[in-house]
DNA sequence: AGAAACGTTCAACGGTTCTTCAGAATAGGG
DNA sequence: CCCTATTCTGAAGAACCGTTGAACGTTTCT
């Protein structure tokens, strides 16, 4: 089964131009004319990498890139128009994997496209097979096959599910997961009538493992999107 | 006795920084400032532990990984001033055994300094002296050529499903195992039908080696997830 | 072959944990 | 500064899981 591409750039032909290459090599090929578009996408569609484009309007490249990364952890790929965009690219941090000025052979995007995914699959194999059984956060120690936690030198009793959300997000540090996505991960099935329900977890975490649960230390709330360590 | 360290980074005030908690954690702490460094003092002194900046002059840190990991068996955390992905990758596919990207918690340093020396020496130890006889938990005496358990004087009968399900978690303290998973190591078939079987044989231990089977002292339950010594 | 020991299954019980709901508190947008 | 959407909180019923006792079939021992 093949990967899920979502190529992001206002200019249509271009889309067009590199979505043809893509479905050739048998990808499947999702398109956003700006920014928005395509956090929106990438929300609700399942997108294996991301073609993304600088210059665009109503949400630039730079910033959807962030914006995305917030919440997903996947390749992305810069294009840009300029050739001086480059450093800048690489200088903002803004969690590129790879880059490509326009313009440029398709055949090469392709390659790197290619590149991309299997350096990935390889990070998420690697990670997946070595899982480091002791996760640590500052004072916070989880060790997953003793299943016992740690704030500093005191052990913390956690039910199964605070375990399990507890450590989703330990083992994915900074990214946020959405309630949705927490009840997906953890429950192994889709959310169907249940908001709450992860909400009234991770309040009974935070109580048992931060000193102030009202000014939380380990998982962060980040309003309207979901929760992160 | 405590553990020797060997701390690497080009930048001396990071060095000193790291030196000053490990040795106020009683670690004897050594310093290089590059790779090449790095190298010639594995070679001559004894190292328990290195901690190795990525980017550093003469000899970069994954170089030096791979360099020393040729001779050395020893666990090694890597520092990286890029939170970026690659740094992580080529770290752990380096050899690296955990990594922890700048700046950090000089803290969390320590904690993953200590619980890579722990992971370290339960590995060696397992490993030399892999098929332990006799297994000693507590009060408890199990010996395996024998098949004799002991709980203080009294020698106590177990049938063969209940020794062996006894000596998988006493072989392997503290490590959580799922009814399922000690079904499958035990009778080494799948657990089809039979979900009672195991807890009816835990109980059927607890009764013969625990004092008081309502509060077990060496086979303890983790709700939700299985049953540890 | 007979008896004892062992392994397995079942159903009921009790405690723990999960889920739901409604109201209160809080953060963000205008 | 107010309003709305979102998150937090507390409590209570429901669901789940481990424990128990007993019964039945199987293997092992005498």
């Amino acid at each position: 089964m093949k990967e899920t591409i979502l190529i992001v750039d206002d200019d249509q032909e271009i889309r067009k131009l590199i979505k043809i290459y893509l479905q050739n090599d048998g990808y499947t090929c999702l398109e956003a004319a700006n920014g928005l578009e395509a956090v929106a996408i990438a929300t609700e569609k399942s997108i294996d990498l991301m073609i993304l484009d600088v210059m665009m309007p109503e949400m630039d490249g730079i910033s959807a890139c962030v914006k995305i990364r917030e919440t997903q952890n996947l390749p992305i790929i810069m294009l840009s128009a300029k050739s001086e965009d480059m450093d800048k690219i690489m200088g903002l941090t803004s969690g590129a994997d790879d880059y490509l000025s326009k313009p440029f052979n398709p055949l090469e995007l392709v390659a790197r496209v290619k590149s991309q995914l299997r350096r990935f699959k390889v990070l998420n194999t690697q990670g997946g097979a070595s899982q480091q059984e002791e996760l640590i956060i500052d004072d916070l120690v989880i060790n997953t096959a003793t299943h016992e936690i740690h704030v500093g030198e005191n052990p913390i009793r956690l039910t199964p599910r605070e375990f399990e959300i507890l450590e989703l997000l330990a083992r994915n540090r900074g990214i946020v997961f959405s309630t949705d996505k927490i009840y997906q991960e953890v429950w192994k099935e889709d959310p169907f009538e249940s908001k709450n329900t992860v909400m009234v977890h991770i309040r009974k975490i935070r109580e048992k493992i931060e000193s102030d649960p009202r000014n939380p230390v380990y998982i962060k709330t980040v309003w309207g999107v979901g929760y992160k360590v």
